[in-house]
DNA sequence: ACATCCCTAGAACGAACGCTCTATTCACTA
DNA sequence: TAGTGAATAGAGCGTTCGTTCTAGGGATGT
């Protein structure tokens, strides 16, 4: 058994476009580079996808969401106590984003902001992956005895404010924004004791 | 004399560049549309700006870092509370955005993401504009008394948190997470009093 | 009147874009 | 063995891209 996985045509398509989205955003990124880096022909991309580059750019932002929420659910399963799993979260997001050289920054923001308001398909996909995620953090402030209205609220700002100072750390490429949000979203949080 | 001020050529292109660009990130946006928008040919373009696209995308990142730049001036100076200005800021910022159809976030985030790590020139003027929105509130709680430690990291988490609630808000065409975020980032100063 | 210089105007270039189309290969069932 | 449909392959469509280039307009100074 190898240790890279293998996948299939489709699934490589998705991967290659979500990481190329995640890099340069949608506009940018054209069907043929997809297609070469995923190891596919345009005619399997316009098999699986007839809906194009927009039903492709869904499949990503879809792809995206899963992968930040397991990243996000298991540092929440992880961690019992919700401050500390939230500054957990930044310094993984903070270690991830220096091993990939500043370019893996959130796999849907760049998409999302290019298209909000002008590809409603996209622009859905992408609201719904933020309810996702914020979903988890309400979740897990719920459990640890946190009322409805604070977790709501926290769960929001939680997910913003790593999805900010994510980007920031990425403009400036520095950790520094990360680590920072982290303690930051911690001592939040505890002032709700 | 009239409600509309008159610009010259130049100033025509970078604002009409800065406005595209931020409701459609750099890769989106054409040279012809811009000076189509601008009410200028493409030579025009091309004199002003020999550098291309890249030089144009670097001044309207400066113009929006300016632009910014000026309404948390305003909100700084006209709100004695640093913690009550702040979230006078999420207000305005919030405003904004309804008021534009949820079009106009961030005049630079969507065009520093696109070009992290790829597009250098662009990826400073985006640092550096990010550098002087916190330089403001940095001075701001300065005055107010903080000490420099607290004062240099609220200013990080309030500027990031605010591009990531106003990020959040334009893609759920809510107000919400702006509001939210002001909540948070003033109860998170006063936390430090 | 003429020269000078800043700016405007838009045709044209090669490359890349999203997408369509036809042909072919392959695994599997009747 | 013939038949069927999914999957692959890539040429080519019209359009737009960023950029270059040459020519003309218009105010100014002499």
């Amino acid at each position: 058994m190898s240790t890279t996985q293998e996948y299939g045509t489709r699934e490589r398509i998705v991967r290659a476009t979500s990481r190329l989205m995640q890099q340069q955003g949608f506009a940018a990124t054209g069907l043929k580079q997809i297609s070469r880096e995923a190891q596919a022909t345009l005619g399997s991309v316009y098999h699986f996808f007839p809906g194009g580059k927009t039903e492709l750019a869904v499949e990503a932002i879809r792809h995206g969401d899963r992968e930040f929420a397991e990243l996000l659910r298991d540092v929440l399963e992880r961690v019992d106590d919700p401050a500390a799993a939230i500054a957990g979260c930044a310094r993984d997001l903070a270690a991830g984003l220096r091993e990939s050289g500043w370019l893996d920054g959130c796999p849907i923001t760049t998409t999302a902001l290019e298209s909000a308001g002008r590809v409603p398909d996209i622009q859905r996909a992408a609201e719904q992956a933020f309810q996702n995620w914020r979903a988890l953090v309400h979740d897990k402030l719920r459990r640890s005895g946190f009322p409805e209205d604070v977790a709501h609220d926290l769960a929001h700002t939680v997910i913003n404010t790593l999805e900010g100072a994510e980007m920031s750390a990425q403009v400036s490429q520095s950790e520094a924004p990360l680590e920072i949000a982290g303690r930051h979203l911690a001592r939040l949080i505890d002032s709700y004791r």
